[in-house]
DNA sequence: TTGTAAATTTGCAATGAATTCAAAAACGAA
DNA sequence: TTCGTTTTTGAATTCATTGCAAATTTACAA
């Protein structure tokens, strides 16, 4: 439904991010960063370490699972929990929503009615830090092939 | 937020329940379906084991697991993905929104904004059968204690 | 009722994503 | 360089969930 924009980023400003974000700049730290930042998906940390781990020969699976919680903890990435047989990250912190289909697993982005960002305003006492929108079903795609 | 409204079911009522969605009525099944209609939690599988293991001695924990999953495909529950940790689900079938409170870790049900309800209708070529809205942050009893 | 095949339940073993932990490595300040 | 702190690593562990095969229950026909 939406296209990221998928620049590049350099090391510098990669670790301009990571330390304006209070994280010390490892190599490790600016390598996961820069994978979540210019690649459009919605990985796994699994998925992240089996894209890295030639490039970072030392890399550990420990470390992947260690720093996107990391970042999650310092609004670098979200976390989702919209499939609950596999935690997922995302790089792009606007806010979007999230459609997944059944058929084909895939996760798209979706634009969020304004309604639902003045939403966590509204509630009398509680103090929301994250809204998320998940939508089940069958995408585009899918749906073609079925008909 | 919202108070469930906690009435009684009998077992004649909850037999009917279940051959509408077209699901046999076994005694685990009525036992399982009243537990989720009658307490307004969000209680993983094993919460509910562990509330009605005394009352049917040979239950089964994996019974537990196979029939809320049975009853989620039935429409009878919902399956909550609020928090990554932990799967839990949610006897109230009519749409709300959660809100799990990152201190005391309780989930309360929400009403949802009615322009999350259209939502799921206008996305071209989407077909949507599940819509979640989740929200975290701090409860109000929670901000209290803090503050 | 009784027999029989199908559906359901049970309990234990297995799975696998995520975490723990302690040792090794890298870092940063002096 | 040296010392204390932070980070990384990988092997072992955890634990919620699932797989599986045997036991039980059910529906229904004879």
């Amino acid at each position: 439904m939406k296209e990221n924009t998928n620049k590049n980023y350099t090391t510098a400003e990669l670790k301009m991010e990571l330390e304006a974000a209070g994280v010390r700049a490892t190599a490790q730290r600016v390598a996961i960063l820069k994978f979540m930042r210019e690649n459009p998906v919605h990985p796994t940390a699994d998925v992240v370490y089996e894209a890295l781990s030639d490039a970072i020969g030392s890399l550990s699976l420990t470390t992947v699972y260690n720093t996107l919680k990391l970042f999650v903890e310092h609004g670098l990435v979200l976390m989702l929990t919209i499939d609950d047989t596999f935690r997922c990250f995302d790089g792009n912190v606007a806010m979007h929503a999230h459609f997944m289909c059944r058929s084909c697993k895939k996760i798209f982005d979706m634009p969020v009615p304004d309604e639902v960002r003045v939403f966590a305003g509204n509630m009398d006492g509680f103090t929301a830090d994250d809204v998320q929108l998940y939508v089940k079903g069958v995408c585009k795609e899918c749906n073609k092939k079925i008909s």
